[in-house]
DNA sequence: GGATGATCATAT
DNA sequence: ATATGATCATCC
Protein backbone atom coordinates (compact mmCIF):
# COMPACT_ATOMS: atom_id res chain seq x y z
CA UNK A 1 0.00 0.00 0.00
CA UNK A 2 1.09 3.25 -0.66
CA UNK A 3 1.37 6.24 2.02
CA UNK A 4 -0.56 9.26 1.25
CA UNK A 5 -0.42 10.55 4.85
CA UNK A 6 3.05 11.86 6.21
CA UNK A 7 4.43 10.00 9.25
CA UNK A 8 3.46 11.97 12.56
CA UNK A 9 6.40 14.19 13.77
CA UNK A 10 5.85 13.60 17.42
CA UNK A 11 4.38 10.83 19.48
CA UNK A 12 1.39 13.62 20.63
CA UNK A 13 0.50 13.88 16.97
CA UNK A 14 0.26 10.59 16.39
CA UNK A 15 -2.11 9.81 19.50
CA UNK A 16 -4.37 12.44 18.02
CA UNK A 17 -4.34 11.34 14.87
CA UNK A 18 -5.59 8.28 16.42
CA UNK A 19 -7.99 9.31 19.08
CA UNK A 20 -9.49 11.03 16.19
CA UNK A 21 -10.23 7.41 14.09
CA UNK A 22 -12.39 6.43 17.54
CA UNK A 23 -15.96 5.27 16.33
CA UNK A 24 -14.99 4.58 12.52
CA UNK A 25 -15.79 1.60 10.95
CA UNK A 26 -13.62 -0.11 8.72
CA UNK A 27 -15.54 -0.01 6.10
CA UNK A 28 -15.47 3.95 6.72
CA UNK A 29 -11.85 3.90 6.96
CA UNK A 30 -11.25 1.81 3.39
CA UNK A 31 -13.71 3.95 1.64
CA UNK A 32 -11.64 7.24 2.91
CA UNK A 33 -8.34 5.62 1.72
CA UNK A 34 -9.97 4.19 -1.62
CA UNK A 35 -9.07 0.51 -0.43
CA UNK A 36 -11.92 -2.41 -1.60
CA UNK A 37 -12.28 -4.68 1.47
CA UNK A 38 -12.45 -8.29 1.07
CA UNK A 39 -15.02 -10.54 1.37
CA UNK A 40 -13.92 -12.53 3.92
CA UNK A 41 -11.76 -11.89 6.43
CA UNK A 42 -10.16 -14.98 5.33
CA UNK A 43 -8.48 -13.52 3.03
CA UNK A 44 -7.51 -10.51 4.19
CA UNK A 45 -6.34 -10.90 7.62
CA UNK A 46 -4.02 -8.29 7.64
CA UNK A 47 -6.32 -5.61 5.92
CA UNK A 48 -7.23 -3.65 9.21
CA UNK A 49 -3.46 -3.32 10.01
CA UNK A 50 -2.32 -2.20 7.08
CA UNK A 51 -5.07 0.49 6.94
CA UNK A 52 -4.47 1.81 10.06
CA UNK A 53 -0.44 1.87 9.03
CA UNK A 54 -1.66 4.10 6.23
CA UNK A 55 -3.91 6.26 7.49
CA UNK A 56 -1.67 6.79 10.56
CA UNK A 57 1.37 7.70 8.31
CA UNK A 58 3.80 4.86 9.10
CA UNK A 59 6.71 4.27 7.21
CA UNK A 60 5.64 1.48 5.38
CA UNK A 61 8.66 -1.36 5.52
CA UNK A 62 8.45 -4.81 6.55
CA UNK A 63 11.40 -4.80 8.62
CA UNK A 64 12.50 -5.56 12.29
CA UNK A 65 11.99 -2.12 12.97
CA UNK A 66 9.16 -0.30 15.24
CA UNK A 67 6.46 1.05 12.39
CA UNK A 68 7.15 4.34 13.43
CA UNK A 69 10.80 4.35 13.29
CA UNK A 70 11.80 8.05 14.14
CA UNK A 71 9.35 7.76 17.31
CA UNK A 72 10.49 4.04 18.20
CA UNK A 73 6.39 3.60 18.62
CA UNK A 74 4.81 0.02 16.86
CA UNK A 75 1.19 0.07 15.99
CA UNK A 76 -0.53 -2.57 17.21
CA UNK A 77 -4.51 -3.39 16.02
CA UNK A 78 -6.27 -5.96 18.85
CA UNK A 79 -9.50 -7.26 17.90
CA UNK A 80 -11.40 -7.04 21.06
CA UNK A 81 -15.25 -7.88 22.11
CA UNK A 82 -17.66 -6.00 23.21
CA UNK A 83 -16.47 -5.43 26.85
CA UNK A 84 -12.84 -4.65 25.40
CA UNK A 85 -11.59 -8.44 26.12
CA UNK A 86 -9.26 -9.24 23.25
CA UNK A 87 -10.22 -11.94 20.79
CA UNK A 88 -6.64 -12.66 19.77
CA UNK A 89 -3.04 -13.16 20.65
CA UNK A 90 -0.88 -10.36 18.98
CA UNK A 91 2.01 -10.92 16.68
CA UNK A 92 5.66 -9.45 17.88
CA UNK A 93 7.88 -10.72 15.48
CA UNK A 94 9.93 -13.80 14.10
CA UNK A 95 11.80 -15.82 16.47
CA UNK A 96 15.58 -16.51 15.15
CA UNK A 97 16.66 -19.75 15.21
CA UNK A 98 20.19 -19.84 14.23
CA UNK A 99 21.07 -17.79 17.22
CA UNK A 100 24.14 -17.90 18.63
CA UNK A 101 25.74 -14.73 20.04
CA UNK A 102 25.28 -13.19 23.77
CA UNK A 103 22.43 -10.89 23.35
CA UNK A 104 20.56 -9.31 25.95
CA UNK A 105 17.03 -8.82 25.89
CA UNK A 106 16.93 -4.80 25.97
CA UNK A 107 18.91 -5.62 22.62
CA UNK A 108 16.34 -7.64 21.25
CA UNK A 109 13.56 -7.29 18.27
CA UNK A 110 11.58 -8.38 21.01
CA UNK A 111 11.91 -5.71 23.16
CA UNK A 112 12.61 -3.04 20.35
CA UNK A 113 8.96 -3.44 19.31
CA UNK A 114 7.37 -4.09 22.60
CA UNK A 115 8.87 -0.93 24.22
CA UNK A 116 6.41 1.59 23.20
CA UNK A 117 3.14 0.21 21.52
CA UNK A 118 0.29 2.06 20.19
CA UNK A 119 -2.48 -0.05 20.36
CA UNK A 120 -5.59 0.23 18.41
CA UNK A 121 -8.52 -1.55 19.68
CA UNK A 122 -11.13 -3.09 16.98
CA UNK A 123 -14.33 -3.77 18.23
CA UNK A 124 -14.94 -6.92 16.90
CA UNK A 125 -17.92 -9.15 16.68
CA UNK A 126 -16.77 -12.19 14.92
CA UNK A 127 -20.57 -13.34 13.54
CA UNK A 128 -20.38 -10.25 11.60
CA UNK A 129 -18.78 -8.97 8.60
CA UNK A 130 -15.36 -7.32 8.70
CA UNK A 131 -16.77 -4.16 7.39
CA UNK A 132 -18.91 -3.13 10.70
CA UNK A 133 -16.05 -3.67 13.08
CA UNK A 134 -15.37 -0.25 14.62
CA UNK A 135 -12.45 1.63 15.74
CA UNK A 136 -11.97 2.26 19.87
CA UNK A 137 -9.80 4.71 21.66
CA UNK A 138 -6.01 4.09 20.94
CA UNK A 139 -4.00 3.90 23.98
CA UNK A 140 0.00 4.95 23.82
CA UNK A 141 1.53 2.02 26.49
CA UNK A 142 4.86 1.52 27.94
CA UNK A 143 5.43 -2.14 29.49
CA UNK A 144 5.84 -1.52 33.34
CA UNK A 145 9.12 -2.67 35.29
CA UNK A 146 6.93 -5.54 36.40
CA UNK A 147 5.75 -6.14 32.87
CA UNK A 148 9.65 -6.00 31.44
CA UNK A 149 10.78 -8.37 33.96
CA UNK A 150 8.44 -11.10 32.83
CA UNK A 151 8.85 -10.46 29.17
CA UNK A 152 12.79 -10.62 30.09
CA UNK A 153 12.59 -13.82 31.81
CA UNK A 154 10.39 -15.90 28.96
CA UNK A 155 12.38 -14.35 25.94
CA UNK A 156 15.83 -15.42 28.13
CA UNK A 157 13.92 -19.32 28.55
CA UNK A 158 12.65 -18.96 24.88
CA UNK A 159 16.26 -18.30 23.63
CA UNK A 160 18.26 -20.75 25.90
CA UNK A 161 15.65 -23.42 24.42
CA UNK A 162 17.17 -22.44 20.93
CA UNK A 163 20.57 -21.85 21.52
CA UNK A 164 20.45 -25.61 23.06
CA UNK A 165 19.20 -26.74 20.12
CA UNK A 166 15.70 -27.39 21.37
CA UNK A 167 13.84 -26.29 18.14
CA UNK A 168 11.70 -29.52 18.16
CA UNK A 169 10.68 -28.87 21.93
CA UNK A 170 9.52 -25.72 21.35
CA UNK A 171 5.51 -25.55 22.34
CA UNK A 172 3.07 -22.57 22.86
CA UNK A 173 2.61 -23.81 26.84
CA UNK A 174 5.78 -22.72 27.45
CA UNK A 175 6.29 -18.55 28.50
CA UNK A 176 4.03 -16.52 30.92
CA UNK A 177 2.99 -13.71 28.27
CA UNK A 178 5.51 -14.33 25.85
CA UNK A 179 5.12 -17.14 23.30
CA UNK A 180 6.65 -19.08 20.41
CA UNK A 181 4.41 -20.00 17.74
CA UNK A 182 4.29 -21.39 13.67
CA UNK A 183 4.21 -17.99 11.72
CA UNK A 184 4.20 -19.63 7.83
CA UNK A 185 2.33 -20.47 5.04
CA UNK A 186 1.83 -23.81 5.83
CA UNK A 187 3.22 -26.59 8.38
CA UNK A 188 5.27 -27.95 5.42
CA UNK A 189 7.45 -24.24 5.54
CA UNK A 190 11.27 -25.08 6.66
CA UNK A 191 13.60 -22.26 7.95
CA UNK A 192 17.02 -22.67 9.19
CA UNK A 193 17.51 -23.68 12.23
CA UNK A 194 20.51 -25.61 14.80
CA UNK A 195 20.19 -28.58 16.76
CA UNK A 196 21.30 -29.70 19.34
CA UNK A 197 24.59 -31.11 17.52
CA UNK A 198 24.70 -27.86 16.88
CA UNK A 199 24.59 -28.47 13.20
CA UNK A 200 22.23 -27.01 10.48
CA UNK A 201 18.67 -28.06 10.46
CA UNK A 202 15.21 -26.99 8.95
CA UNK A 203 12.27 -26.54 10.89
CA UNK A 204 9.45 -24.97 10.93
CA UNK A 205 9.38 -20.94 10.84
CA UNK A 206 8.14 -19.80 14.12
CA UNK A 207 7.43 -16.42 15.90
CA UNK A 208 6.63 -14.46 19.30
CA UNK A 209 3.68 -13.27 20.52
CA UNK A 210 1.62 -12.07 23.40
CA UNK A 211 -0.64 -14.05 25.25
CA UNK A 212 -4.47 -12.40 25.16
CA UNK A 213 -4.66 -12.52 28.83
CA UNK A 214 -1.37 -10.03 29.13
CA UNK A 215 -2.94 -7.71 26.22
CA UNK A 216 -6.29 -7.75 28.31
CA UNK A 217 -4.25 -6.49 31.35
CA UNK A 218 -2.65 -3.76 29.55
CA UNK A 219 -6.19 -2.59 28.25
CA UNK A 220 -7.95 -2.87 31.54
CA UNK A 221 -5.53 -1.04 33.27
CA UNK A 222 -5.26 1.57 31.11
CA UNK A 223 -9.39 1.88 30.68
CA UNK A 224 -10.33 1.14 34.15
C1' DG B 1 -14.69 -21.03 25.48
C1' DG B 2 -10.00 -20.59 25.16
C1' DA B 3 -5.46 -21.99 23.64
C1' DT B 4 -2.41 -24.14 20.28
C1' DG B 5 -0.82 -25.07 15.96
C1' DA B 6 -1.97 -23.85 11.06
C1' DT B 7 -2.89 -20.67 7.68
C1' DC B 8 -3.83 -16.42 4.31
C1' DA B 9 -2.47 -11.87 1.95
C1' DT B 10 0.86 -8.43 0.85
C1' DA B 11 5.33 -5.90 0.64
C1' DT B 12 10.01 -6.01 -0.37
C1' DA C 1 12.15 -16.13 -0.21
C1' DT C 2 11.22 -13.93 4.18
C1' DA C 3 9.16 -10.51 7.12
C1' DT C 4 4.96 -8.03 8.43
C1' DG C 5 -0.08 -7.59 8.82
C1' DA C 6 -2.86 -10.86 11.48
C1' DT C 7 -7.00 -14.60 12.06
C1' DC C 8 -8.55 -19.40 11.34
C1' DA C 9 -9.54 -24.18 12.64
C1' DT C 10 -9.27 -27.72 15.65
C1' DC C 11 -8.52 -29.79 20.00
C1' DC C 12 -9.00 -29.89 24.85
Amino acid sequence: MTRIVQPPESSIELLTRAYALAGVTILELAESLGVILPHKLLHGKGITGQLLEQCLGATAQSKAQPDFVHLGIELKTIPVNSLGKPLESTYVCTTPLTYSANIQFEESVVYQKIRHVLWVPIITDKKKSLSNRRIGTALLWQPTPDDLAILRTDWEEHMEQIMLGDLEKITAHQGVYLQIRPKAANSRARRLGINSDGNLITTLPRGFYLRPQFTQMILQKNYW
